[in-house]
DNA sequence: TAGACATTCAACCATTTGGTTGACGATCCC
DNA sequence: GGGATCGTCAACCAAATGGTTGAATGTCTA
């Protein structure tokens, strides 16, 4: 049930848990941190975590009484890879290829080892 | 509105949408042929089908009486490199990204100039 | 221990979604 | 012209979704 496309596009959907998965881009973040910028409710926030966390798009980790949250990139990697199969009659993506290969190169010599 | 990616993730949400998708990566096909191998209503399939054409994953063209349906991969494709960007923080894609530049390489001769 | 903080639960609400059925507008063909 | 075929429209329905509020749970700290 996590992981299939249906929970992950579906998760993907809304624009609120697109932009918290940007977010955790940068940073694992507590759920609190996370609602912060947004005008809706903490319970809300709350259950777009549960939503993507059923998705496996992201982890939550319990430390206290904060709880953190990080994404997981395998359920992504998961829906990239099907959608992947429909881009293959048209000669695409090549500079979005080329876009990805620049950040990879880019972030290696910071994210360290 | 079309290719936003709320609605080109919530258009595939949907298990039938995806199917129909995969249906017409073999061919373009009429909006009957689509829904034959379906349980339900040809009216529930003319939705999904104009769920899809909002979001920019087919386009349809009426020639007759018969609406033709095909593939339109430019919306696939902006969705696909959003998720790339999910990626960079990890040596992951690269399999999925093997396997692409292979069918790239292969399909490249006969996709012509 | 008491209070503040972090988060979820439960009940509720409005809207959207995916489906149905029946009627309808086009179009083909006899 | 008239009947079959293709597809959508309209009205309806049940279930899911995204939001709210208020109470509850668990944890830190003074």
């Amino acid at each position: 049930m996590a992981n299939s496309l249906d929970t992950i596009f579906a998760a993907l959907a809304d624009p609120t848990r697109r932009a918290i998965l940007s977010m955790l881009l940068e940073d694992d973040m507590a759920v609190t941190d996370v609602a912060e910028p947004f005008e809706i409710s903490l319970a809300a926030i709350s259950k777009h975590l549960m939503i993507l966390t059923r998705a496996g798009l992201i982890a939550q980790e319990k430390r206290g009484r904060v709880k953190w949250c990080k994404l997981e990139p395998d359920a992504m990697r998961n829906a990239s890879v099907w959608m992947q199969g429909f881009g293959q009659f048209e000669p695409v993506n090549l500079d979005a290829f080329e876009r990805f290969l620049e950040t990879e190169l880019d972030s290696t010599p910071e994210s360290g080892c």
